[in-house]
DNA sequence: CTCTATTAATTAACATGTTATATAAATACG
DNA sequence: CGTATTTATATAACATGTTAATTAATAGAG
């Protein structure tokens, strides 16, 4: 289990909903096409996110009153407050990790996962 | 859908079927924590990607004689046949893959994914 | 030799990935 | 205006990822 993993399981959310909690509290109140965008999800797992989040009250959905399609998700002061209970934690292991494989290593890694991902997008447009 | 995912998605198995098909192609007979080794996945997946390719009878498997604990997990005659219909062009597809990215940008990601995974770290993104 | 600890594999339970399909609302267009 | 198409989201069905618990067999200590 990572050590992140480890953090968040303590606290009762699995990574793909810390980051979705992050993006809409970096970001403010999103849809979920584009929450799905931000955080690299497809919108069938994004769904099931969201339900749960809900459920644990850590966000609040209304219909997006211009486009009755569309929801606009919004973090509840209970998500903020999860967020900010652990976000040192969390910067900090991330750092950690940097550290271990190299400040240098690390961007280039990232780099190359966004190439590969744009690639990937490319691919299915043909 | 990738387009190795395509060509396999048309002969009725999945990319990690495939790939503990081409495993056990190559390096012969093997009990499952072997296996798991090589395909990089967990026990609990592999047991269940071992029973469906014992159901479409691509693999067999027998009790380990000197350890009845273990198994000994060998590709059919049927599963070769599968390999040898679809090789080359999984291959030539990797090779497209590979151009798009750049030949040393590959090599480059694949060192570096190697390093994440000796160190025993995950890409984790906060 | 017996009892306990360890090992190999499986099962269980839940979350996500992936593709196809469904549903409702908005838009386009004849 | 009414119908066909598109868009946003959800559901369904299946496969895998992940951790914990279980089962069967072996290895080891006493």
């Amino acid at each position: 289990m990572g050590p992140i993993r480890n953090m968040l399981a303590d606290v009762g959310i699995t990574e793909q909903q810390w980051r979705v909690l992050r993006i809409l509290e970096e970001s403010g109140p999103l849809d979920p096409t584009r929450i799905a965008e931000q955080a690299c999800l497809l919108l069938p797992s994004l769904t099931r996110i969201l339900q749960k989040l809900d459920e644990k009250d850590l966000i609040g959905r209304e219909v997006d009153p211009h486009d009755r399609r569309k929801q606009i998700v919004r973090i509840t002061a209970q998500g903020e407050r999860l967020i900010a209970e652990n976000l040192d934690t969390s910067v900090q292991l991330m750092d950690e990790i940097r550290e271990q494989i190299g400040e240098d290593r690390y961007e280039m890694l990232l780099d190359l996962l966004n190439e590969l991902d744009d690639q990937g997008q490319e691919v299915e447009e043909t």
